[in-house]
DNA sequence: CCGATTCCATACGGTTGCGTATGGTAGGGG
DNA sequence: CCCCTACCATACGCAACCGTATGGAATCGG
């Protein structure tokens, strides 16, 4: 990283180098020095790139806001089978702890953090939310779920999950394997229809 | 705010200053020299109260650490009743947007953003969480559920309660109602949640 | 009333970071 | 070969903040 010192930087490197200073430092993490050291270049660099430093952090948002949503679900998708097959498919995409393009548990809790004090950002992960959620409840009435329930599933889904990676990651599978469970048995015990024969 | 300014300043009056600031902006605004102007003071006030900033931040956090969980569970076991009925007293405590002793939703998520890049805040930020699951067990346990589903619900409630509010405050009540809804649904069935061991 | 202690203001030096200005280098098209 | 442009280094002024030093005001016991 500090070795191959040959190429140019592009913006993206910069980017790229925003979101490891975000996922380990926060925020206040993301600024234009330390990042330069980071890369062994002068801010020069930078601010050939960027504007300022706000550019960077809304062309950050901007890349997370694609991959977080757009990314998973055309994943999802395309590998097809029925609700609730696509619905162990995302959850274990979710509990993959692939930080490729930078979407870990890590960078999501930053971003979040993040979002409380801005509000361009606050508004991505809202938008980011309700992808998610939507997402969520088209797997769950695919799965036969009527309306109201493939809603209360997803957000339980989906919250649970949120606060099982914010509180303690190493939790997050116990706790989707708990809810993967619970789904089960209650909708084959006769409350909910029955789901799609497998 | 402003007004008032005729008493003399005790570390609590920092130590709540730093929450309020910690609410409105996170980690990184609580500062010496603006908590100051906040408070109509010079930083030699601080400097008195307070051995430096980290000084204050530490015992941040210690105050938050009592507050959010002997306070609470003192609070809901007073009031006794079985198991349910303090599950549902604690649910309500939870929903009152009281930031009373600054440890509203606000805070909360604050605090564990903060965690992220202090270890001694993410310590706190565990025995807080250690200390509400168990208490959440021991409720579930009072209500009758063996040991295995008292985790599982206890973890349930926890984490979706937590994922809620952090990322839409406004569902916290929806989102506890489903539960309750769906807790009372399932254990009346007569089964509780098969847990799957790890 | 007075001294000791508590609490605070002011002033200072030092650090870190932002953004700009200006000059330098490398590499591809003409 | 040359020059033009993309890319970067260096240096500067500015601002915010930390922590310290030192003196002053307020308050309370005696």
């Amino acid at each position: 990283m500090v070795l191959g010192m040959s190429k140019r930087l592009s913006a993206l490197d910069w980017i790229q180098a925003g979101f490891r200073a975000l996922a380990a430092g926060g925020e206040g993490a993301v600024r234009v020095e330390p990042l330069a050291r980071g890369l062994g270049v002068s801010k020069g660099s930078f601010y050939w790139h960027f504007a300022d430093l706000a550019d960077l952090r809304a062309r950050m948002i901007a890349h997370w806001e694609e991959r977080a949503t757009a990314d998973v679900i055309t994943q999802i998708d395309a590998l097809g089978g029925d609700g609730f097959q696509r619905l162990q498919e995302l959850m274990s995409v979710a509990l993959s702890d692939r930080d490729q393009p930078y979407g870990g548990p890590q960078t999501e809790q930053a971003i979040r953090a993040w979002a409380r004090t801005d509000a361009a950002v606050a508004e991505a992960q809202t938008r980011v939310d309700a992808a998610r959620m939507g997402f969520l409840q088209t797997l769950f009435r695919d799965d036969g779920q009527p309306r109201g329930a493939a809603e209360t599933w997803a957000r339980l889904f989906l919250y649970s999950y949120l606060g099982s990676a914010h509180a303690d990651p190493g939790q997050r599978r116990q706790m989707i394997d708990d809810l993967m469970q619970l789904y089960a048995d209650t909708t084959r015990a006769g409350q909910g229809p029955t789901r799609s024969d497998p």
